[in-house]
DNA sequence: ATATCATTGCGTTAATTTTACGCAAAGGTA
DNA sequence: TACCTTTGCGTAAAATTAACGCAATGATAT
């Protein structure tokens, strides 16, 4: 049952990827956690991921991973940095190459088929197992600096918002407070809004108007290198 | 001899670390290659880079093979991806970490005890091994985002230069042309440049000024968070 | 030698962008 | 009914960027 038929002539590493996922509840930055069912680290939370299998890149190995223990499909994962310390798992010597994505808290039930997936506000995660909190500070990281070059904030809203839920996304990312009006003005000018409806003629200020992203434009100033600056 | 005594229930790819090393002579950014010396590509140039050990972590073992096959030591080299393309090296499954750094050309004498590596100009840089071209492309493009947050520039010049040297790095990572007065102005402004010796008193405008980098006044920079623009 | 040309240091001005607010309509709340 | 908040639409000042002028001084060519 257990034999070890695959045998090298060097020892080998094994190889994970991991995923952190962000979502937004309209104020806060959330991640999605994985309680561990087995040693090592039982019962602590982790992020979702496992080992890579011969035939898959790490890529496909964290999308798997990830529809496999939170129901999560076809997500947009990308990796943004291999963790190899020597001691970084008790069992054996395991590398793992972490990702992060993006998706809509309504994508995923907390606690669905996968045994205990949970949103965590940002502020409420406990220690995680292995070195997932050194991953996860990264993580944070890389989402606060692509944020200034891709409106990657979209993914992470309803498909349409109002221009105060971008605002309360780019500061709860950033970590700043924008004056609404400057915000407001940048975010149109940029170009890559569009109204969502044809907006009631009858406009009551206090309805806001709604807006969607409007991926041929972004496509387009993209092309023209430019930056989103915050 | 070639007994496989670490043997695994599942296959374990091979790892390793590869370097892209950036340099520049004044006038265009060159790359450091190794030709190969075994099959496969035998003959075709790579970057120096090799097999991870299972005591050290991935940036360690770049900093091994790249002393080993270049003489380079303690060059600061740092990940920027990973590529596990399935079918990326014919004889078995290897996934390689992708590391680059940037050193002073003075650093490495081509050809020197290393078999063969040379410098090459980047109009001049052959088809590589494996998916080494693909590498240089993703290594190409985060040095270009890197010049725009950190003056990673001035690991690339020597320890004193003028300010013509400068810009004709900029304007060679960065693929630009800048107005001569403007950038004077901007990297003065910035304060990041100390000159050099106090300057000839008979200062002859023919002569230009010599800078050297002020690492102390960029740390300090950096921590109020800023961005070079260009 | 002499004329020509490129490099350097130091400015200035106009255009553009960023920042800081003003204000009124309209609905919600006490 | 009396506030208070949110939204949409501006505007003026401040700061930054971009474009370019100019003279001194060596270097280069004739």
């Amino acid at each position: 049952m257990s034999e070890n038929r695959y045998c090298y002539k060097y020892p080998h590493p094994s190889v994970t990827a991991d995923c952190v996922i962000f979502g937004f509840d309209g104020v806060s930055i959330k991640v999605l956690l994985i309680q561990r069912g087995i040693e090592p680290f039982k019962g602590m939370w982790a992020f979702p991921g496992g080992f890579m299998q011969i035939d898959e890149t790490v890529e496909e190995c964290a999308r798997r991973e990830l529809e496999e223990e939170t129901g999560l499909k076809n997500a947009s994962v990308e990796q943004f940095y291999t963790f190899s310390d020597v001691n970084r798992d008790p069992r054996e010597r395991v590398i793992t190459v972490a990702h992060y994505a993006l998706v809509r808290l309504s994508e995923v039930k907390g606690g669905d088929d996968a045994a205990s997936a949970q949103w965590f506000a940002e502020s409420e995660i406990p220690s995680l197992a292995f070195d997932h909190d050194r991953i996860l500070r990264m993580a944070r990281n890389c989402l606060k600096e692509r944020i200034c070059f891709e409106p990657i904030g979209f993914e992470l809203l309803p498909e349409v918002f109002t221009m105060s839920e971008l605002q309360n996304l780019y500061e709860a990312i950033l970590e700043v407070k924008f004056d609404r009006r400057n915000f407001y003005n940048k975010m149109l000018k940029l170009g890559i809004l569009t109204e969502a409806e044809p907006r009631a003629e009858q406009a009551s200020r206090r309805t806001p108007t709604k807006y969607r992203f409007n991926a041929a434009k972004y496509a387009e100033l993209k092309q023209k290198g430019f930056r989103l600056e915050f």
